[in-house]
RNA sequence: GCGCCUGUAGCUCAGCUGGAUAGAGCAACGGACUUCUAAUCCGUGGGUCCUGUGUUCGAAUCACAGCAGGCGUACCA
């Protein structure tokens, strides 16, 4: 409906400057939101005031001219009001609102969809945990934010890849390797003294018993540093199967797994460092190369060849980055945990030393979670093994309710997870609510054909029988659900949908418990049956991008 | 010290890139199932939007300063 009344009001600017009653003028951006107060209108606007600036009249006067010259060919307008300091409050007539849901309709599963996006290629990165232990709560929240936010921009019509990177050059590995290594001569009757740096958690031991039974005490009387190669690739290797199938369960798929080796094996690194050196960010201090990102704004200029003659892992962040650009992404999202923040800057001098601009990277920080058990916090750490792992969340409050959870609040705020609180409440999760909601609907549609009423189609409903405030304030949501969809999508903020879904939902909640859908006045009961199937399709599309069941009974 | 994030109802959080009298859920209390699903609904209370100054027609929202909490400040990843 905004898209629909933005033209009337320019048009009615540009008659009004025509006949000299304004001065001309370029159109500052103005919003037409629905607002707070019904008495208000059903939408208003302050285009008028912000015009008073630039043409040196007064708001009341600019809207009252405005107003007069507004056309209003497709008879969509009850009456226009101008209010307080110089809004322009629009009513709507009853049947304009119904006319809305012939897109709905007609759209299905595509409604709220849109090409705004325009086949342009967007990588998101995310999750990306190193293969050193099981996913815990805290990466949860990572990939479904990042999931969803595929989601989004596939709605959008981006073309979406999700790519998950993994660290497999750097030092953790090899004490992965040499901790499984450890529990297995232990496990073999060694008395070993476990290091406190080596990973702690029981998965280790599990991993070296397998191992154990597989190849027998082969590895007890091989060089070390042999054998942990081996029990890195095989560790990493089980581990990363593992997470794979963690986050299958969890709803979240990647198209590509991409390993930090490969860009050592391609020689990424050295002809990164080598385009950095040509474009004269590099110098050096005797063996060891810095990179000047201050030219970019960083605080200070970093490393990217230590002394020992290794390339840290920034610099192989940037080969990655250079990496992916290479891929022909227009745009590269990476969703990272919050401690990394320090890490953005140099990020961005990265790339825009490579001569990508700016706005090819965004950057989603995502807070880590607090862990909670019955209002305490839990320490977690992979290193001391001492975590809940996202695998024991999803299973006790599944699959539904663990996403929806996460995606409830702004990414960039800190989130509690009350163990105790997620497990009992878990039949009063909000995400029930909108789900209830959709099997409500559901219901109601398979009892209208019994009674034999089908959904009619949007040409055989009379509109004006859907006149209760109620039911336009139904309709007004749905129509929102597009601009959600677009706004979330650009913000890159997912929680905006449980928000919304929230609304929608009570909207319908409400609504069905003070009216009934059925009634034996069929010209009724087919116009809220096709009200009711254009909120069902909402939902449904909704908790798709969500990720979310959209169930048909419960 | 410096940088980033956060500060809104008892609790958990929204507030759509500056709009009119600041919202939701939970928790508390009182009501509603002979009906298309009561995992629902209806009603009642609750605020120094951390503080101060500024920007303008207008500030929870923007700028600056301060206070409080979190995180970061590596030739770790």
């Amino acid at each position: 409906m905004k898209k629909r009344l933005y033209p009337l009001i320019e048009q009615s600017l540009v008659a009004c400057m025509e006949k000299g009653l304004l001065p001309e003028a370029p159109l500052p951006p103005f919003d037409i939101e629905p607002p707070r107060e019904k008495a208000h209108g059903d939408y208003a606007t302050n285009a008028a005031m912000v015009l008073a600036s630039a043409v040196r009249r007064k708001p009341r006067d600019i809207a009252r001219a405005l107003v007069d010259h507004l056309d209003d060919a497709g008879g969509w307008i009850e009456k226009v009001e101008i209010a307080g300091p110089g809004f322009i409050n629009f009513f709507m007539k009853g049947e304009t609102w119904a006319a809305l849901l012939r897109d709905v309709d007609e759209l299905r599963d595509r409604y709220g969809f849109s090409d705004l996006g325009r086949g342009r290629r967007v990588q998101v990165e995310f999750v990306s945990a190193n293969p050193t232990g099981p996913l815990h709560i805290g990466h949860g929240r990572g990939a479904v934010v990042g999931d969803v936010i595929a989601n989004l921009l596939t709605a959008t019509g981006h073309a979406v890849s999700r790519e998950y990177y993994i660290n497999d050059a750097g030092n953790q590995m090899n004490t992965l390797g040499r901790s499984v290594l450890l529990r297995y001569r232990e496990l073999l009757g060694e008395r070993i003294d476990y290091p406190g740096e080596c990973y702690q958690g029981s998965y280790i031991a599990d991993l070296a018993r397998e191992i154990a039974d597989r190849h027998g005490s082969i590895f007890l009387d091989r060089d070390e540093s042999e054998s942990i190669v081996f029990f890195r690739e095989y560790a990493g290797e089980s581990i990363l199967q593992g997470i794979k199938e963690d986050l299958r369960v969890f709803g979240v798929v990647f198209d590509h797994y991409f390993n930090e080796s490969e860009l050592y094996r391609e020689d990424g690194v050295r002809k990164l460092l080598e385009e950095l050196e040509r474009k004269g960010f590099i110098y050096r201090d005797g063996v060891t190369l810095w990179f000047k990102t201050t030219d970019f704004g960083d605080e200070k200029d970093r490393v990217v060849i230590r002394e020992n003659g290794e390339p840290t892992y920034f610099a192989a962040d940037i080969a990655y980055h250079l990496n992916k650009y290479g891929r022909h992404f227009d745009k590269v999202i990476d969703i990272w945990g919050a401690d990394h923040h320090g890490y953005i800057p140099r990020m961005y001098a990265g790339i825009q030393a490579l001569g990508y601009p700016r706005e090819a990277l965004e950057v989603v920080l995502v807070q880590l979670v607090n862990l909670l058990r019955e209002g305490t916090p839990v320490a977690m750490s992979t290193r001391s093994g001492e975590f809940v792992t996202l695998r024991e969340v999803v299973d006790e409050v599944g699959r539904d309710g663990a996403r929806y959870n996460f995606l409830m609040r702004r990414s960039n705020s800190h989130l509690d997870f009350d163990l105790e609180i997620a497990k009992k409440q878990s039949n009063e999760n909000p995400v029930y609510y909108v789900q209830y909601g959709h099997a409500r609907i559901c219901s109601i549609l398979r009892t209208a054909l019994e009674k034999g009423y089908a959904v009619p189609r949007f040409e055989e409903v009379d509109l004006r029988r859907l006149d209760l405030p109620e039911e336009a304030e139904l309709i007004r949501t749905i129509d929102r659900f597009p601009e959600l969809i677009e706004g979330s999508a650009r913000a890159l903020e997912p929680h905006r949908i449980p928000f919304y879904l929230n609304d929608l939902a009570a909207l319908f909640h409400s609504y069905y418990n003070k009216n009934r859908v059925l009634s034996d006045d069929r010209e009724l009961s087919l116009a809220r049956l096709f009200l009711v199937h254009c909120i069902g399709i909402t939902l449904r599309n909704a908790l798709g991008i969500l990720g979310v069941a959209a169930p048909e009974r419960m």
